[in-house]
DNA sequence: TCTGGGGTCCTAGGACCC
DNA sequence: TCTGGGGTCCTAGGACCC
């Protein structure tokens, strides 16, 4: 049987809110994102802002000096992001029942079988966007095909506010004229080996033989752009998918050398990592240190412990070991942070993982404002209040 | 230009075991 | 004394995605 997916994906979600929320914004360039004159970039951008070319990550200042007078700046409200995704995806349940979100702002739907009770795949796409206006306010744009990858370029191929529908028939024709980058997987490093080959386009890679493909790119990577460029692709949708790690990291509004500084900080991260990890009833055996020096040189340092845990001192304990174990003290730091992992059942028996103790607010909260306060102290007030993710 | 934060998946080498 | 092949786990790094 042939199946059909469907790809929502919601125009600028995070400025698309700001404007919706605040009437005067419409119409002006509003970026999401990092404070201009710091360190970051942007999460996303207004269509108004992107005239200017500008982009989601592209870095704040380089964006601030692209962006004319006037443009609105403003912190990402995680929170009310969160709650507008919450309202978009359970609008689409209402569409077809087999709903995969893959971020905040996007998500899959499988629609096989809703020809017969709603309409043609155009009407199911009308439907959808119906939902999300009804629901938010926001538009998206949608985009339908034979798998996931031709219902996300289908999507993609229309912005904002698009809806497009390619069959199977039209799969190749769809495809070909693209450019290479489109596949999935084919980023920043590996397009230029692709292009040095003399290949620009989907059908340029599609006239390659495998051979040279796993030549070039390994043979997993190569066999799935062979694959892709020929339009075949995973055409499942998968409802629920448990999370895999855990975690959080922050870069220092000015790199850090004060060791002080560090421990409160990574304390402030194994906290925020062992808080969540409760809260969701899970126990890690990976714990994995990052650290950034400068210039942009990462480095990861990680210890399988042999009991899991979800404990914020010994999640902060084994990462500020491994950080001690390095040669790094007195180099500048950019970014610190840590990862909790490894939850998986190997077999091994651990049935009484998830009974584990609950998630303890009260001790939690006092020890994370004295280490805030530490951080704080260093850097000002309005440090380390939420995330920042990029979004289309 | 000067590069956030949260993830996933893959590769590759070495340890260790049979 | 010099030596196989395979499997699995651990670790570090990198590419990529949103």
């Amino acid at each position: 049987m042939t199946r059909l997916v469907m790809h929502v994906d919601l125009d600028a979600f995070y400025a698309a809110i700001e404007q919706r929320d605040h009437p005067q914004w419409r119409g002006l360039p509003v970026v999401v994102g990092a404070e201009p004159g710091k360190r970051g970039v942007v999460a996303t951008c207004s269509y108004e802002a992107r005239r200017y070319g500008v982009h989601s990550a592209m870095p704040i200042s380089e964006a601030a000096r692209r962006l004319p007078p006037g443009t609105i700046y403003v912190r990402p409200r995680m929170e009310d992001y969160a709650r507008a995704s919450r309202r978009v995806m359970a609008a689409l349940e209402g569409v077809s029942p087999v709903v995969e979100q893959v971020s905040i702002d996007e998500a899959y739907l499988d629609v096989s079988g809703l020809e017969r009770l709603v309409g043609p795949p155009e009407v199911i796409g009308q439907q959808a966007k119906a939902a999300i206006g009804e629901a938010v306010g926001l538009t998206a744009s949608v985009g339908v095909g034979p798998n996931r990858l031709i219902a996300k370029l289908a999507s993609d191929s229309h912005k904002p506010d698009g809806l497009t529908v390619v069959t199977p028939d039209g799969v190749q024709g769809f495809l070909d004229p693209m450019p290479l980058t489109v596949l999935r997987g084919v980023g920043v490093k590996t397009a230029p080996r692709l292009q040095r080959l003399g290949l620009t386009t989907v059908g340029d890679v599609r006239r390659l033989s495998l051979e040279a493909l796993r030549r070039q790119l390994g043979a997993r990577a190569g066999t799935q752009v062979h694959l892709q460029a020929r339009g075949i692709a995973d055409d499942r949708v998968y409802p629920a998918s448990e999370r895999k790690s855990i975690s959080k990291e922050t870069t220092f509004p000015e790199d850090v050398t004060d060791p002080v500084l560090l421990r409160d900080t990574l304390r402030w991260a194994a906290q925020e990592v062992g808080f969540l990890a409760r809260h969701e009833g899970r126990k890690g055996a990976l714990v994995t240190l990052k650290i950034r020096l400068r210039p942009f040189e990462t480095h990861t340092r990680s210890r399988t412990l042999s009991t899991r845990t979800a404990s914020d001192s010994e999640i902060f304990r084994t990462a500020w070991s491994l950080f001690e174990a390095e040669p790094w003290a007195g180099k500048a730091v950019r970014l610190i942070g840590v990862g909790l992992s490894g939850w998986e059942d190997a077999c091994d028996g651990q049935t009484d993982l998830f009974a584990s103790e609950a998630p303890s607010p009260d001790h939690h909260d006092e020890r994370l404002d004295e280490t805030l306060d530490a951080i704080r102290r260093k850097f000002g007030k309005g440090y380390l209040q939420r995330g920042l993710s990029r979004r289309s």
